[in-house]
DNA sequence: ACACTAATTATAACAATTATAAAGTGATAA
DNA sequence: TTATCACTTTATAATTGTTATAATTAGTGT
């Protein structure tokens, strides 16, 4: 399963000619295997065991790289760091207010707002992003005691 | 009209016991008369002439203030700054992707998005966000030549 | 093997924002 | 009035996430 992810994001990065380093294979894979939505910086951190003299820079520079050629996504909110979210399906998130949990949430993408975003204004729409907020369970549990 | 806004918010203040100073009369007028959601710098550079010794820890401070009495919205992006946004009506926003600009855009509340997400997840909802994005006419324009 | 290009590293720079401490301001009440 | 006390502002330092730079390394094609 994620294993065909890996091979196809590989090849993806061959065909675009994007060099497939040992640095770049290991970001991938932990992205793919992931199931948080990792800022760079716990990339940075995950791999520092593998690549004891690898540059935060490297793991910032690839998901540039990774984002250029359309396997990666980045998420970004007000203060904090950018997510990074290996794509698969088009998936909206839902975003826990209390510890920052992040799940993936499956509804169809909403092309009326677009369409009426684009006769309204004027624009020509290339894409939205919608998150939801709120407490998951957890949390709620929390708030209760 | 935007006098009564004002007036408005600045009795919510007085009601949630936050006083008001000069500079911060002097931060929501501006806010309430610019249709540009400014950034925190905008407001800090457009008076700087009448206070020519305020700080732009004073920005951030009280527009903090504002957003948590609900006066203000912050719009937060990736790597840029926020901006900061008068509540009036419930909008949505529309962002032109090159040159920057935001155009308010009014559609129904997505309700069935957040009971969805609620239904799915088992999260409590609290509120969303969306926006969207794409090239505004002038910019479209300029793409074409 | 050689030259060329891309990638990585280490480090410095940057920009937005927040924290801190000192000084100022204003409301309240003795 | 004046003493007090909490809030606000100011000036500045610190922090954080990210990007730029320059030098080094590695990989690829000829």
């Amino acid at each position: 399963m994620e294993q065909n992810h890996l091979r196809e994001a590989l090849d993806t990065l061959k065909e675009t000619g994007v060099r497939i380093t040992p640095q770049r294979h290991a970001i991938l894979e932990f992205l793919i295997n992931s199931m948080t939505h990792p800022t760079a910086d716990e990339i940075y951190k995950a791999l520092e065991g593998k690549f004891p003299n690898m540059s935060v820079a490297t793991v910032y520079n690839n998901l540039r790289v990774f984002r250029e050629v359309g396997l990666v996504k980045e998420l970004t909110f007000g203060d904090a760091s950018s997510r990074f979210d290996f794509v698969t399906t088009q998936h909206y998130h839902v975003i826990c207010e209390g510890c920052g949990k992040i799940v993936d949430f499956h509804y169809p993408g909403l092309d009326e707002v677009e369409q009426l975003a684009s006769h309204v204004t004027g624009f020509k729409i290339s894409h939205h992003r919608m998150e939801i907020y709120g407490s998951c369970p957890e949390c709620t549990m929390k708030e209760v005691h």
